[in-house]
DNA sequence: ATCCTATATTTGTACATACAAATGTTGTTT
DNA sequence: AAACAACATTTGTATGTACAAATATAGGAT
């Protein structure tokens, strides 16, 4: 729905305030939507975020400050994110060795599992949602949102 | 930056990934840039959007179902939200005469009078971000989200 | 009028997040 | 080497948010 209609805002707003409470507004909505699919899994987005990024590390270990840096969304207490997905044996934690202020988080075997099974489920979601994009929509829509932060 | 180095994604990510990937991070970043500049109000986004809600009612009592449909995020605490502006002096509360289950909420003049002073703030946060975006861009990035949540 | 269902909000409780201070480690300066 | 600043993470604490159950009111149906 047209963004106005669906917040019942003045019509005479300006555009680019529109466009940037519509920006917020479908961050939130699209959270929410992925939130759902995750739920039965009883994992967060932030969480399915993390694991997605250690597996991208491809088995190498990640440290906080890498796992923060990848996050979609920052945030101010990633330790204990991480202490979640510990007490799930779905990441491991160690100290560092190369430099020991440093901790090295790598995916467990039954982390791989989870994350390939719950990618299935969040596909299918991700596609849902964009298959009324054309190809070249989408690269529209990156083009904008990469120019609106730079 | 363009997404994908943003965030050291995977290169042969497809474009649709991409996307969804970019309107969550960009309405995140967006949320915490308009934080940012609410901070030293200490007020925050959502408190902000509420005060705006009601300014928007010109008057009139807005029921709690109202402010939530309008709200930029969707939250399912919206009575603690509105006792943090009560306690600030900003809105008043009361039950709704004709229909004793609903509450009146309405913003008081030091409520305006706040919101006034710190929508000159985000006014000018917000023409900063979009000042490289040209008017035709700024439709067209509505038109490709509204098109996303349909 | 009584009963039942739907609506609107509040409250209890568990969990999540933000922020600053504390801890431990490293590199640099003197 | 001692002292100090910078870095990486953790911990304490206050606040925010989610979810379900509880409360209260309204609008039918019988």
């Amino acid at each position: 729905m047209i963004i106005g209609k669906q917040l019942k805002i003045s019509k005479q707003i300006p555009e680019y305030k529109k466009a940037l409470l519509n920006v917020l507004y479908t961050g939130n909505w699209l959270n929410d939507e992925v939130a759902s699919a995750l739920k039965p899994f009883d994992i967060s987005p932030q969480q399915f975020n993390v694991l997605r990024i250690l597996r991208g590390m491809k088995g190498e270990p990640a440290s906080l400050q890498v796992i923060q840096d990848r996050m979609i969304s920052k945030m101010s207490n990633t330790t204990r994110l991480v202490d979640k997905l510990l007490t799930k044996d779905f990441v491991t934690r160690k100290q560092c060795e190369s430099n020991r202020r440093k901790v090295d988080i790598c995916i467990t075997k039954s982390g791989l599992d989870a994350i390939d099974e719950i990618s299935k489920v969040v596909d299918r979601v991700e596609t849902n949602i964009t298959e009324n994009l054309q190809e070249n929509e989408l690269l529209t829509l990156n083009k904008l949102l990469n120019k609106l932060r730079e």
